[in-house]
RNA sequence: GCCGUUGUAGCUCAGUGGUAGAGCAUUCGCUUCGUAAGCGAGUGGUCGGAGGUUCGAAUCCUCUCAACGGCACCA
């Protein structure tokens, strides 16, 4: 065991502290001392110190000088430190509990922890109860978190030694530079980096064990899978509550609970990942088509549509079949003696029409439009509601252009996304950009790629957008940007994407006459905005939480009556809603007003038009709103019929 | 695809070897009522599927399908 290094040669380290103070200490000096200096009720809270941004133990002598603040259970970064400790803690818990089991990593995530374990038998949901207590006792125990530097060859020794094989593959792995710390809580101890709290006392209770699920040995398929528990942990138990409260939130707007009750679109056994669209869920499906349809129109798209089913050798030219061929549906045509594939995508398609006739410059760009329903054979494990399934709609559509003309087309694109996000509610986007694969899994030069990647950058850049690059996420024959939506509870989707394509042109020889009237390819910009139109009617309806706004509501309004004698009239207002196009219907059955609008209000139904013998013989409605997410009552209102209608008929019209 | 869990009436769920249950919904009566559940009666299930053990299986075993939670995947 070695102190922890520092640099020796300093004598004196010069601190500056949030409020600008500055500080002098001799060396050796730990978090603690300077905690310690300032006050003792610091000195009492403080769980780590952050010095030039690194956080740092409180026990630790402090390697050099710089800014340095007092990690307290109020700072932002505390709760990354409590979680990776509660996994800590979890982890002796379940060494105490089950011997035998080894430990593997165990990282701090969003909103918790999780520890991955390799043992033979699997952990029931019931051994998670007996877990959480035993975690809690070592919190009780309160044992001292303490930091040794190991030699990195007598730690591969000891781990393999006391049969901890992964931990051991670990070490071996980490670059020579890399130092070799243990922490030590009580009798157990953990290769790990740190930074820790003081001891387990200061994890506290706010935690629960949320769940177990396989996880693969550093995230590979090839390699053994491993037992993941996974929970949440905060600074005090209001947080855990309230993050458990947010949990049951977002259970409530499940679109596949919602979809259910609202009657929009089932899933059956005899058509597994495929939709059912349902009456109700299809009007959504028609009005949000609808309105991209205006918006690309506006944009200077056509619209086409393309077939299913293709001759493999389309897709062994795209380069799919290779690629992709084992989630493509095949389809043995025994009496041709041909395999057909069902299209996974719209690309081919599209060139296949761009293909028909000499196109000159002067016909470029052309924006290609289809709402294109596609297979995927997804694995079975992939599968979520309606958000990830085999059957799908893109709102996809491919730009041919010249050169000079990806970025006009990439800025354009930029603009026309925004405007559907805004006009849809999604006003939190953040863009990426998805740069080449490995160098097995894509097509085309470096070259190519080099130019792929500069414009899409060029194009971000000249968008004014800021954006994060993401090495090796692009699509086998271009970079990608993708455009991600955050929605009303804080998560974060990925819709829109535009991917720049110099290959496929190639392989399916698509070409244009040039203002030199010789032969060029065409570029490609592959887009979606919406992307699925499953997934984002999924989408939309657990950001709404099922409170579709008016225009999306498959029915928009609900006359109901508070008894037979207003029958006549209800069916008058039904006629003029539904002249004035607006999707209505009447509820006139032997029920209690109290029943309807409870029944109504529950099938999110924006408007009930309540109608009783009072507004019949006045020609009036007494219009009960629909109460917003979090709003106990909707807004009621009383007007004459003739105005209720213009009111519904302009508030329900689609964004233009 | 992998690990784990689950599958009983339209929905939510109870039922651990001995005659398939509840609430809501649906149907039929009664009730005509002013802003989130009126009253009563009735209908409804080869217990996901196939095979096995047993005198007897929703219940135990094997296989299989699907859903759910993760992992991996997502052109």
């Amino acid at each position: 065991m070695q102190p922890a290094s520092h640099d020796k040669s300093q004598k004196e380290l010069k601190l500056t502290l949030p409020d600008g103070k500055e500080l002098t200490f001799a060396t050796p000096v730990t978090g603690l001392d300077v905690a310690s200096s300032i006050g003792p009720g610091l000195a009492k809270a403080a769980l780590a110190v952050k010095l030039n941004g690194e956080i740092i133990d409180l026990n630790r002598a402090l390697p050099a000088s710089g800014a340095l603040e007092i990690v307290t259970r109020k700072s932002a970064d505390a709760l990354e430190i409590i979680r990776h400790d509660t996994a800590h803690v979890m982890a002796e818990a379940v060494q105490e509990l089950f011997p035998g089991t080894q430990v593997t990593i165990g990282p701090s995530i969003e909103n918790g922890f999780y520890y991955d374990f390799a043992r033979d038998e699997p952990f029931s949901t019931e051994d998670l109860g007996a877990i959480e207590k035993k975690m809690k006792e070592i919190v009780a125990r309160n044992e001292p978190f303490t930091r040794e530097v190991w030699k990195r060859d007598e730690a591969i020794r000891h781990f393999e030694g006391i049969g901890e094989k992964y931990k051991a593959e670990i070490i071996r792995d980490l670059p020579e530079s890399e130092e070799i710390s243990i922490y030590r809580q009580g009798k157990w101890y953990d290769l790990c980096r740190g930074p820790h709290l003081p001891s387990t006392g200061h994890v506290g209770t706010a935690f629960k064990l949320m769940k177990v699920a396989g996880a693969y040995w550093r995230g590979d398929s090839n390699n053994a899978q491993l037992q993941r528990i996974y929970g949440t942990a905060w600074r005090d138990q209001k947080e855990l509550d309230a993050h458990l409260h947010m949990l049951e939130e977002a259970e409530k707007r499940d679109h596949r609970k919602l979809g259910r009750e609202m009657d929009l679109f089932h899933m059956q056994e005899e058509s597994v990942g495929s939709v059912f669209w349902h009456d109700k869920g299809y009007t959504i499906w028609r009005a949000l088509e609808d309105f991209i349809r205006r918006r690309i129109r506006a944009a200077g798209y056509q619209e086409v549509k393309t077939p299913q089913l293709f001759d493999s050798s389309l897709f062994k030219a795209s380069g799919h079949w290779d690629i992709y061929g084992d989630n493509m549906f095949k389809v043995e045509v025994k009496a041709d003696e041909r395999t057909l594939g069902v299209k996974p995508m719209n690309c081919p398609a599209h060139v296949q029409v761009f293909n028909q006739g000499l196109k000159s410059y002067r016909d470029l760009p052309i924006r290609m439009a289809e709402f294109g329903c596609c297979h995927r054979n997804e694995p079975s494990g992939a599968m979520h509601g309606i958000m990830r399934v085999r059957q799908f709609t893109q709102d996809d559509a491919h730009i041919f252009c010249r050169d000079d003309q990806v970025e006009k087309e990439s800025l354009d694109y930029f603009k026309l996304q925004l405007g559907v996000y805004k006009d849809l509610g999604f006003e939190n986007i953040s863009v990426k950009l998805a740069l080449r694969p490995g160098a097995n899994e894509r097509l085309g030069s470096d070259e190519v790629w080099d130019r792929a990647e500069g414009d899409l950058r060029n194009a971000l850049t000249a968008a004014g957008l800021e954006f994060e690059e993401l090495p090796g996420e692009g699509a086998f024959y271009g970079p990608k940007v993708e455009f991600h939506l955050t929605d009303a509870i804080g998560r974060t989707w990925q819709c829109g994407t535009l991917q720049l394509d110099f290959n496929l042109p190639e392989r399916l020889d698509a070409s244009y006459i040039g203002e030199d009237s010789q032969r060029h390819r065409p570029v490609m910009l592959h887009r979606a905005i919406l992307g699925s139109m499953e997934r984002f009617i999924g989408i939309l309806i657990e950001h709404h939480a099922g409170k579709l706004p008016l225009w999306l509501a498959p029915v928009q309004c609900v006359i109901a009556t508070i008894t037979s004698d207003a029958d006549d009239y209800a069916q008058e207002v039904l006629e003029k809603l539904k002249a004035a196009g607006v999707r209505a219907v009447a509820d006139v059955r032997n029920e209690k007003i109290n029943y309807k609008i409870r029944e109504h209000s529950l099938q999110k139904i924006p408007e009930i038009w309540v109608v009783g013998k009072r507004e019949a013989e006045e020609a009036k409605v007494a219009i009960r709103h629909l109460a917003a997410e979090g709003e106990k009552q909707g807004a009621q209102e009383v007007l004459a019929l003739d105005a209720a209608i213009r009111k519904i008929s302009d508030e329900s019209a689609p964004p233009q």
